[in-house]
DNA sequence: TCACTGACGAGACGCAGCGTCTCGTTCGTG
DNA sequence: CACGAACGAGACGCTGCGTCTCGTCAGTGA
């Protein structure tokens, strides 16, 4: 039986200008009263929108927090690429992805300066309460959890496996090792601290992750 | 000024067999229902208690659940413990923390058969439904989630401390290593693949994350 | 043993936000 | 330019919140 469901919005027809403010206002919303506190009404108010212009395009808040979350991203990366790019020259086409991780030859000093650079992401407000929202409602909401790693977490680990595998060519990691999982080794245990404040997160202590997972805790 | 507040309540008083109900009713509901759709008054009705008594003692849902999850975890240790007593002997009394980990000599096996034993643990729905909707809180809620981190997860990894430091005494682990540090290298991993599915969990996944961990990366 | 008294179960209350709906109005498309 | 669907606005019934007020019941201290 074909549907005589809802019959879909006619996305040609969308309104530019309310997708955007609905994004910074539920952006905005997350930052400022956290996001249990952020509702749909409180959003749409706040974008002056009506109520069901958001739920004609998505479904859940959830929903539009990460698309926010995920358009804010982009902005980012682009303005860093755009940066980079002034500062250093060409560097083919607008970036869909952040530049990757520096290869000087040297893996442990590359990774020390790439975590500490992620160390410093990690307080800045902005990034932290949309992006803890969004792990937390993903943590308890496996299909959101999944999209959220997808789209967000998993491009950026990939930058790592990249690196490895250079490394390995290198000669400066085993051959036999696994990229996808020795990079977990040393972002993981970042990400836990993060997550479930079980532990300061310094410098010092993403140093000394990398240091162990290259080394290993047995005697050499 | 003295407090005029709203007096606190008496707790040589307090219902013991509400207390139980609330705790089991909070379970119940989480399991069948989710978290997000685990409402107080659904919990006050299940455990037949009046609304009043949950906010008596209670400061919202996630304490509720908190303190509920904590005494399963205390019944399930103490179950744990008495069938160890029963079938090696005794052992001292009631054992108030899960048993360590065991010692054979041989650090590798003993982590891998722990983490085995996680991952198994990791996998029932009982504990799986409540834990993952308290540490999804505990993201989000800062004051929530260092409670949960000091009086379940805390404890836990205490005993990995153990262990690697009886390990460095053996002189199977390089004595500069700081084990609590250390223990994230194989724990943190598997965490972050189970709160935030960006992977399988297998007992090849935490076998070889034992490996990697005390061996490293770079070549030997 | 008994009187006291505060915790108890039950449920009414006003409020906030949900998700659906119905208005005119506006604006992109063909 | 005419069409019509998306739009802003807001009313609707509903659920759950957190507070409150009832009798009732049971633990405590005399």
């Amino acid at each position: 039986m074909a549907s005589n469901n809802p019959a879909p919005p006619d996305s040609t027809r969308r309104s530019e200008r309310s997708r955007r403010a609905i994004y910074d206002a539920a952006i905005a919303l997350v930052v400022e009263v956290g996001y249990p506190k952020t509702t749909i009404e409180g959003i749409a108010a706040r974008a002056g929108v009506g109520k069901q212009t958001i739920y004609r395009w998505w479904g859940s808040k959830a929903d539009v927090l990460l698309e926010a979350f995920l358009d804010l991203s982009e902005q980012a990366a682009r303005t860093a690429a755009q940066e980079h790019e002034n500062h250093e020259g060409q560097e083919g086409r607008a970036g869909h992805e952040s530049q990757g991780i520096p290869d000087t030859g040297d893996l442990a000093a590359d990774l020390k300066l790439v975590l500490r650079a992620t160390v410093d992401e990690l307080r800045d407000p902005g990034f932290e309460a949309p992006s803890r929202a969004l792990a937390a409602e993903g943590v308890v909401n496996e299909e959101l959890g999944r999209r959220f790693v997808a789209q967000l977490l998993e491009p950026q680990l990939q930058l790592y496996v990249d690196r490895l595998r250079s490394a390995q060519e290198a000669g400066q990691v085993r051959p036999d090792i696994d990229p996808r999982i020795a990079l977990e080794l040393f972002v993981s245990p970042l990400a836990q601290r993060w997550l479930q404040y079980t532990g300061p997160i310094t410098y010092e202590y993403t140093d000394t992750l990398v240091d162990y997972a290259l080394n290993g805790l047995a005697p050499r």
